[in-house]
DNA sequence: CGCCAGATTGATACACATCAATTCTCGTGG
DNA sequence: CCACGAGAATTGATGTGTATCAATCTGGCG
């Protein structure tokens, strides 16, 4: 257990919305991987917005003011430092939240790994309704106190974990979500690239590159082009993954 | 400028939240670093309980029935691998929650650090409480949201940053909290092991003594015991701190 | 006084970063 | 249809920050 998503913070800046719509109607996660297609209080509350690839969707340190709502693709929450260095606090895919933050200004900015449709709320709006619909309160909690476990499973990835047990928990974290959301999936499609990878790891490219080639060394997984990977011997890679 | 905390760091301006004037939250992790005292409709809902130092609280994997709030002292989130690797998730003071997921079962630790007096609340009594008074819902819900940025610059700290970097984060955000909590200090107090630091910042012991005293020498930081240390020159100590 | 756990300091090892080429992929235009 | 270039991925050679192994020091306490 441990889930790649999580996230809290957003709002918006440079947002070049289009009006349109998106079939992608896909359930929303709740941080444990269910879903359940179900009449949502949020649905009728938002305007939905598309980026195009590598679009920032706000930035950290804007006015947090509105709250999103992943309908489809990828979103990744990530700070960079003065000089360079990157860290990918998660990857958001449909259903999760993103920018429900408390404070004045987003600390993280939101990027669309893949092209994206977002829900997008304004913040006054929501916090009216919560206060006239406490169950949506409620279930805001409940993905924010998922996604908070989330965050927790990844500082124990970041602060204890070799590269390879990193990959491991990363690939079989993917494939469950991926599971969950489409059934059984005998691949896995990476929408991130090796960068994106070592930026949410706490790695490199080369060693999140070198890792990849060692597993497929040694037939755990495979791969014939690196955004699409099969995993031969889960258990061996459950045995990698360990933890607890 | 960085800060393990929550505020809106970026522009290192401060959110002057409206109304409010905000104590600065600056805890390591998690929501409400403030003690004052008003009315809390939390307060009448919970039973006190006392852990002698060290004591565990509740294991990860435990039924989670109860909700908590730190009243004094300081509880550590922790997790242990199979082979013993321990990862810190966040330490914890005074008008803290913790315990407040939405899963059936813990999934870290919660141990006393020093001597600990929590409140404890029925997670069913609670989740009444919250249908009947919403207002507590969006304070449970502003805490989590704190606690999640919180999660999340330290995910930037235990990713990309280098082990001075991080002691010297460390050391200005206790310095931060316990000014909010106690007004100006010309000492931070470390309620915490060298062990127990290692852990939370992804290093050994080792390397956090070797860290604190290459702070020593050069006049940044003094201490004669362990457990208490002056900052000299916390100019140099936000240099080091940097990020953004 | 002597014990012991925690902290510090020292010597050495190693996992991963860094620097440096290729190789692969794919879009573009001739 | 294929050269061309550019960015991403992979692979290789080497460096280094921190871990690991190993004393020594310190302060509290029976």
């Amino acid at each position: 257990m441990y889930a790649i998503t999580n996230s809290a913070v957003p709002a918006a800046r440079n947002s070049t919305q289009a009006g349109v719509l998106s079939p992608a109607q896909i359930p929303l996660r709740s941080g444990s991987g269910r879903s359940t297609a179900e009449a949502d209080p949020l649905d009728r509350l938002g305007a939905v917005a598309r980026y195009a690839k590598n679009r920032t969707i706000y930035y950290e340190g804007d006015e947090a003011d509105h709250y999103f709502k992943v309908r489809s693709g990828t979103v990744r929450l990530c700070k960079v430092t003065e000089d360079g260095r990157r860290q990918i606090a998660a990857f958001l895919t449909a259903g999760d939240l993103f920018g429900w933050t408390d404070q004045a200004f987003y600390s993280f900015s939101a990027e669309a790994v893949t092209e994206v449709t977002v829900e997008k709320f304004q913040r006054q709006r929501i916090e009216e309704s919560v206060r006239a619909n406490p169950s949506l309160g409620r279930r805001i909690l409940m993905l924010l106190s998922n996604q908070l476990a989330s965050a927790h499973e990844h500082l124990l990835l970041l602060g204890r974990m070799t590269a390879s047990e990193r990959i491991a928990v990363f690939l079989l974290d993917l494939a469950r979500r991926q599971r969950a959301a489409n059934g059984a999936a005998a691949t896995i499609e990476l929408a991130m690239s090796r960068k994106d990878m070592a930026d949410y790891l706490g790695l490199t490219v080369e060693t999140v590159s070198r890792t990849m080639s060692a597993l497929k060394r040694k037939g755990i997984i495979s791969f014939a082009v690196p955004e699409s990977v099969q995993l031969k011997q889960s258990t061996a890679l459950e045995r990698l993954a360990m933890a607890a």
